[in-house]
This record gives structure tokens, C-alpha cells and sequence, in this order.
DNA sequence: AAAGAATGTGTACAACGTATCTACGCCGAG
DNA sequence: CTCGGCGTAGATACGTTGTACACATTCTTT
């Protein structure tokens, strides 16, 4: 029944990270996971997403196009693993702070690693629900941030989501529209908005969307989105505030 | 200078929303965006989203593999045309209530469109940045209820992708799990938490997650993500509340 | 020292996005 | 009614991608 360990992680059921921390059956150390994870996150980190290719990891590593397989079952666990190696950076916060600090904190911070890593924004959802090691710790360390609330289990873990879900789709967004910007060269928000995009200027002159015409003109922060993201940020921690006291 | 009009859709600089809307200048009616897009939602609604190929469309319409690229300029803009297509289907709120109702009711039906269209969650991120017209008459409804309260043109902004950022959020993660328990013939989300993911097991075995591990086995509204979505919703439209009416 | 498993290599293929050239069908001008 | 020309669809082909599979290599163990 329980078979497996027989062929290279092709066909092995056992969990990518169960694989991960067996000390170290391996002969032969010109790869591993780490290094794997390293050189597609530098790579990504440069070049993007799209820059990640199988044959293209495997120069990066010197080595045959096929060998990165022994590791990972495909590609799809390859990012698995790319996203993972990257949570590791994020430190979270100590006991010290009250829940809402430490929420913002670590929302904060989750804004900073997806600036660091871009190609994270590029990431379909499905790619930010596996359940990794270093992703499941910062929701554990969210939980535990609420813990002395007396919430149940249900409402814990949807203070935790509510923000969760806000700084995921806030940064998304924010990192699309930098790409966006990198991709043609522009500098500032205000040049995209403005005439450069064709897609904006013609939406715009048909003169169906005046108070969205009014924010393109009108808004100041458009080119602060650090401002856009606190901003958001504050109302979702104050409307939990507001239901968790209130009654 | 300004010699476009000679090529097909490949070289032209046209936008595809001003293109869309000429008239009708096409002789030989058997292909249109309006086809194109309903065929390509058909096709991505039943099978998901890798199931749309150029030659998949192509042999869905009864036609050519490169017949399509006459009328976009290639994969990116195909799913634009998708994107838009469906979000056409959703009903604004008309004028009636104010602007919580009218946020809430935007959210509630924004999610019910993704859960029609479910590969709408495994786009990324950059996808639902396009500046379509039936999106951008999303963000206009919703700055238009947020008018009255005499917001700046930032704050209104704010408010408004607050609580879009949010719902795209959850919606995102929400859709995830759902395909990946449809991927997997799983029906609840108990059984995708206790023993059938092995990724799962194994992190909650290492004993490293005590809180997440709770909500896993004491969390009873796991699989009702419109609770969770709701209530995550009205802590941001409280929190937002909140912040405009206390200063 | 020899055996056996773990590790990297080489070759190959099917599927994809898309460039390019050719052929067809609809239109208005005569 | 005919005919030319332009816009539309077809056919063919190329480079790139993910990955299957069989083979060669190297380390560990006894």
C-alpha cells in the first residue's frame, strides 16, 4: 500500500515538505531544494515571472534541463516552493504589541516581501492558498495575535482573513499597476493615467464615467500607494475594533 | 505618424474598446468579439481556465486556429474580452439606498459573479487591473454612492477600493479551495482539512500551528464561506463607517 | 571492494502561441 | 450585371514550453 519511495519525486505522494526536512539523504549535493528555491527566486526577482522556465532554472544551476525534477514534481511545485522560501523572510512581530498592532504589523510587512518579490502579485490566488510551512506560521501568528479576545474559532479566523484578504487584494493591485507602469516605462501614476494609456483616454472622452473622471484629475495620491494602502488598512482594523467591543 | 488602419488587430494601436464599438464595418458576419468572448466564457465556465486555447476557440467557433487574431491581438486580449464579457452581467444597484447598502450589494454581486465564473480567480492579479468599460462602470457606481458624503476625491477612492480589495480578496481564496476541492472530488471542506490533504496532515502533525490546528478541528463554519465573506464584509464597511461619521 | 540506491543527463514529444502567406467572398462603381 | 479590390478566414510552419523515459554517473553501505 504505502509504496512510495521508489522513483524520484515524480511520482512520490509524500508532501513536498515532509520530503524537505529529512535530514539529508543525499549523496551527490550539487542540488537541493534550497538551492533550487534561491536561484528561481533571484531569477524571478530580476526578470519576473514569465522569465521562470524549466530549462531556464536549470542553466541557472549549471546543470540538465530535466535534473530539477528529482526535487520537484513540476512546475507548479517549483512555484510552491518558490513562495514558501520567500514567507521565510517575513519576521513576525513579538508578544508585545496588542492585536491590532500586530495585525497591521504583519499586514505591513506582507506588503513589503510582495514588493520585494513582484512576481508574487503575478500568482494566480490558487498559488497563495497552499498550505506551506512558512504561510501557515503567519497565519498561526495572526491567530495567536487575537487569541486573548475570547473569540470563537470562527470569528478568529475571519478577523485574521478579513485583513488578510484586504492586503492581498490592495497589494495585487498595486504591484499589477507597477508591472503595468515598468512594462512601458512610464514613472508615475499620472502618466498612465493621463494620455499614455490608450485603453484610459478612450474610456474616459466617452463621458460615461464622470466620478472616476474626477478621481484621474482630481486625486492627489494617486502616486501613493503606501498612503492608499494604511488608509484602507485603518478602516478594516477599526471596523473590527467597532464589532468586537461595540456589543 | 499616425498611420495605423492597415493591418489587422495584431499591429493596430487602436484600443480594443474603441474598436469594439465602430459600428459594424465587417463583411462576412461569421465571427465578432461578441462571439468570440461567449464561446471563450462557454468554454473556461464548464472546463476552467487552461481549457482555453487559441485552437480550442478556434474549433468552438468552427473556424481556423489564427481566424481570432483578427479581432484580438492575442491570448491577453482574449481574456480581456472574456473578463469584460461577463462582468457585463452585473446588475448595478440603482439609487435607491445609500451608500452602504449600495457598496454591500455591489460586493454581494461581484461574488456572485466569480462564483458563476470561477476562472475569473485564477486569473492574475494584472487581469482584473484592465480598465474595461463594464469594470470601470463597476468603480463608477460605486464612487457615485459615496458622493454624497462629501468625501475628497482620494478618501471616496479609498473607501471604495477598500472594500473592493476586500471582497476580491476573499473571493480569490475562496474560489481557490473550491477548485481545488472540485480537482479533487472532495465535497466538504472538513474533508479537505482532516486527512485527505496530505500537505495539511503533515504540517498539523509537526505541532508547530496549535491555533490554526484548532479552527481545523473546532471551527464550524468552514464550510460556509458566504457566512465568512459577510462577516468580513461589515467589519469594512463598519470600519469605514466608523472613520467618516466619528471625526 | 562491490552492490545498490540516489542523483543528474540526453533525447524526445505533444501542445501551445503566433508570424506569414494564400485564397475566398462581399461590397460599391461602372 | 459585371468586375475589381479590400477585408476576412484558411493553411502551414516555427520556436518554446512542460515533461516522460531510459541511461549514465556517483555516493553510501557493507
Amino acid at each position: 500500500m504505502a509504496a512510495a519511495r521508489k522513483d524520484g519525486a515524480g511520482k512520490d505522494e509524500t508532501p513536498l515538505w515532509a520530503r524537505l526536512e529529512r535530514p539529508a539523504p543525499a549523496p551527490r549535493q550539487t542540488l537541493s531544494p534550497h538551492r533550487i528555491a534561491t536561484a528561481a527566486v533571484a531569477v524571478a526577482d530580476a526578470e519576473g515571472l514569465d522569465a521562470i522556465t524549466m530549462r531556464r532554472l536549470a542553466t541557472e544551476l549549471g546543470v540538465a534541463p530535466m535534473a530539477a525534477y528529482r526535487y520537484v514534481s513540476g512546475k507548479d511545485e517549483l512555484v510552491e516552493l518558490m513562495v514558501d522560501h520567500v514567507y521565510g523572510e517575513l519576521e513576525l512581530p513579538g508578544d508585545t504589541s496588542g492585536w491590532r498592532e500586530t495585525l497591521r504589523e504583519i499586514a505591513v510587512k506582507t506588503r513589503e516581501l510582495m514588493l520585494r518579490h513582484l512576481w508574487l502579485a503575478q500568482l494566480p490566488p490558487s498559488a497563495m492558498l497552499a498550505l506551506t510551512p512558512n504561510r501557515v506560521a503567519v497565519s498561526e501568528r495572526s491567530l495567536r495575535a487575537v487569541e486573548g479576545l475570547d473569540l470563537d474559532p470562527d470569528t478568529a479566523m475571519a478577523v485574521v482573513n478579513t485583513v488578510n484578504s484586504y492586503t492581498h487584494g490592495v497589494i495585487g493591485a498595486e504591484i499589477a499597476m507597477r508591472l503595468l507602469m515598468a512594462g512601458q516605462g512610464w514613472s508615475s501614476e499620472q502618466q498612465v493615467f493621463t494620455s499614455l494609456a490608450p485603453q484610459l483616454s478612450y474610456l474616459l472622452d466617452t463621458g460615461r464615467y464622470p466620478a472616476f473622471e474626477q478621481y484621474i484629475y482630481q486625486g492627489r495620491r494617486k502616486d501613493d500607494p503606501g498612503w492608499q494602502f494604511e488608509t484602507g488598512l485603518e478602516y478594516v482594523l477599526d471596523g473590527i475594533a467597532a464589532r468586537l467591543f461595540a456589543e
